[in-house]
DNA sequence: GCCAACGTTGGC
DNA sequence: GCCAACGTTGGC
């Protein structure tokens, strides 16, 4: 079992949204370190749902990874924004994982909270300029999280 | 292969 | 709105 976490803008896709639609295909991820950690996720892996570039920052709830990775389409798409006209079926680019909402937070847990926690001392999120938008997570990392959010640590 | 210019992310 | 961080692009 790993964990990880996968940021979101919440006025683009929230989880919220995550929640009404119940699964998710987690496209547009256009960064080789992104993409190759999106490449080791396995069925059944938990992560946090980060809300970015909102007021403040903060994780809102827990995922599942519920189909590993596969090719995002809308790299093959010219209307989309994430249309990639260097990747081919042969030469494939880009791919995706499909995500379900395991649980909301209480309590949000904001980066200012993370920042307190011992456990996330070392987490790239914390760190100024960090721009990774999926990245994995220690155990230590992630059950704190669920602590600081109010869950329990058993949610799977 | 180097590196300057540029673009994007995302906190503040 | 600013700007730090840093990945990408393209000229050479």
């Amino acid at each position: 079992m790993a964990y990880w976490l996968l940021k979101s803008e919440p006025d683009v896709f929230s989880f919220a949204d995550l929640q009404a639609v119940r699964r998710e295909p987690w496209n547009g991820i256009r960064n080789y370190q992104a993409r190759n950690f999106l490449r080791q996720m396995v069925p059944g892996d938990l992560g946090l749902f980060y809300h970015s570039n909102t007021q403040p920052p903060h994780i809102a709830g827990v995922l599942r990874v519920v189909r590993e990775a596969y090719p995002d389409d809308l790299q093959f798409d010219p209307a989309s924004e994430y249309y990639d006209p260097k990747s081919s079926a042969e030469a494939l680019r880009w791919s995706m994982v499909d995500v379900g909402a395991v649980a909301a937070f209480p309590q949000p847990v904001t980066l200012e909270d993370l920042r307190a926690l011992p456990e996330w001392a070392e987490s790239p999120l914390v760190r100024r300029g960090n721009r990774l938008s999926v990245m994995p997570l220690s155990e230590a990392e992630f059950q704190a999280a669920l602590r600081a959010g109010g869950l329990p640590e058993t949610t799977s």
